[in-house]
RNA sequence: GGCCCGUUCGUCUAUCGGUUAGGACACCAGGUUUUCAACCUGGGAAGAGGGGUUCGACUCCCCUACGGGCUGCCA
């Protein structure tokens, strides 16, 4: 079973959370595990509905299904309680009448004698309940001062902490709501994770949620602690790069299955690789396929892995996919025309593009409707001569076939008839139908679009 | 400041002591072509620096430099 934790501050599922997640699914769904997901949402002014269902359509949109309901981990809050009291009661825990000026006294004194670090040493940690104070108390995990923490790590490896630099950690504030670190080893224990697969940035942590594990008896998971992902800049991913939230890739025409390819391949190798199916990712995935170096985010390689996906995709759900790109990144829905000629047009335009918009530009010619009206340059193709030509060619398509092998003897009978190559036919042809110099072939537009419509396009450009 | 983690082509990476250091993206050149792409072929491009260990280090150890993280009654 895997875990999966994501923090919802900013209302949105932040692309590294969004790998994250998707190390936890290939590692569960390639074992016969359990995805779980959890909302870190104990910090009440940062964790919202709207943020919680903003990382679930990020995780959805990306095709990340998880297990079970989502656990919030505030109502679990109690329980979390619950088990700082047993750690009270067993002695691993005690009363911390400390208050934060006392603290920060203590530091500041430490400071002063020169020392290098001040770890808090609590008065209260060894004393007699009878000289507790009738004061606001937080409990404190009574942490062993001597000796090393070790995190056996999948990814890090053996990593040693020595416990002289660990502070006994609060595990109750005063206030009696949990902490974050207490939290998420109850909830981690709770729901049978066994395996925590999260960013390095909870490295040092692992060793204080290992000492709560200790302290209750309870097996600790087995730790991954992944590198985070950089802007390509290498410095750590921040809204100057641009696009941070999974959502925003949905908006800018990534297909999701492209997505997974590439942040799969985004510091995680399996020989040479590169382009998979998620089926196959799972079978090929491993810990110890992940890097220890914090990996660039490259759009020129999202881009061509999002090529190779959207080339091999199935021609309905590639429209599906479309369909919903154009809503998520509110432009206009494609008309029952449109849709048709679209699925008549996805089997080679598929071939030749890398994201939604780049489908959508090639596809030009087919979601346009008459009359076409040709940009500047189409239309200097448009002169004299050429109409003269597509008059000739015109009639000759009204009963023709419509099949490549029936068209292509028809066009170049008409060429040869003007003594011009191909090309010089193509070209009024293509600003005749699309109204444009670049596009796709001519034959695929005609057999796109069909014979009445191709006919009634260049009727309208000569007459 | 202290502690922890990291460092192979521009980028993502392979290599798990012995290789002409491999692949992919990007880039450059050529080819194909009805335009743009796509596609095909070829090319340039890397072990942060310094010490060790070893017959032999990209691989193991140490130091330095540079990145990153943690160091909270935040998550």
């Amino acid at each position: 079973m895997v875990s999966e934790r994501l923090i919802p501050p900013t209302g949105y599922l932040h692309i590294g959370g969004g790998r994250t997640a998707l190390f936890n699914w290939l590692y569960a769904r390639g074992r016969g595990g359990k995805f779980l997901l959890r909302i870190e949402d104990t910090d009440r002014e940062r964790s919202t509905p709207e943020a919680t269902a903003a990382i679930l359509r990020g995780l959805t949109w990306l095709g990340l299904v998880w297990d079970g309901e989502v656990v919030s981990q505030f109502e679990r809050r109690d329980r979390h309680a619950e088990v700082a009291r047993e750690m009270l009661a067993r002695g691993t825990a005690y009363k911390c009448f400390s208050t934060k000026e006392e603290i920060e006294a203590y530091r500041a004194a430490r400071e002063a004698e020169g020392a290098s670090y001040a770890v808090f040493q609590s008065p209260w940690r060894d004393a007699d309940p009878a000289t507790h104070p009738d004061a606001p108390f937080a409990i404190r995990m009574k942490a062993p001062r001597t000796g090393e923490t070790i995190i056996e790590d999948q990814v890090q490896g053996r990593v040693v902490i020595k416990n002289e630099t660990l502070d006994d950690m609060i595990v109750l504030r005063s206030d009696g709501t949990p902490v974050y670190m207490l939290a998420v080893v109850v909830d981690d224990h709770d729901m049978g994770v066994t395996h925590v697969i999260r960013g390095d940035d909870h490295l040092n942590n692992a060793a204080r949620q290992q000492m709560v594990y200790d302290a209750m008896g309870w097996t600790v998971p087995v730790w991954a602690h992944i590198p985070l992902i950089h802007g390509p800049d290498g410095k750590k991913l921040s809204k100057r790069h641009g696009a941070t939230g999974v959502e925003e890739y949905q908006a800018m025409g990534y297909p999701a299955a492209g997505m997974r390819n590439y942040l799969t391949r985004l510091g995680w190798a399996h020989g040479d690789a590169e382009i998979f199916t998620s089926a196959e990712a799972m079978q090929m995935f491993d810990l110890s396929g992940i890097g220890r170096a914090p990996a660039r985010l490259d759009f020129k390689k999202l881009e061509n892995t999002c090529g190779h996906h959207i080339a091999m995709a199935d021609d309905a759900a590639l429209l599906h996919e479309l369909l919903a790109f154009l809503a998520a990144a509110g432009r206009e829905s494609l008309t029952d025309v449109q849709q048709e000629r679209m699925k008549r047009a996805l089997p080679f335009l598929k071939k030749s593009v890398k994201t939604f918009p780049e489908l959508m530009e090639k596809s030009a010619f087919l979601l346009a409707s008459r009359p076409i009206v040709p940009e500047p340059k189409a239309a200097e193709a448009l002169d004299t001569v050429s109409r003269g030509i597509l008059k000739t060619l015109t009639p000759r398509l009204q009963n023709a076939s419509w099949t490549k092998e029936a068209l292509e003897p028809i066009l170049n009978q008409t060429a040869e008839d003007y003594g011009i190559g191909f090309g010089k036919l193509a070209a009024p042809l293509r600003a005749a139908i699309a109204g444009r110099t670049v596009t796709p072939s001519v034959y695929d537009m005609m057999l796109t679009i069909g014979r009445e419509e191709t006919v009634a396009r260049l009727s309208d450009a000569v007459a």
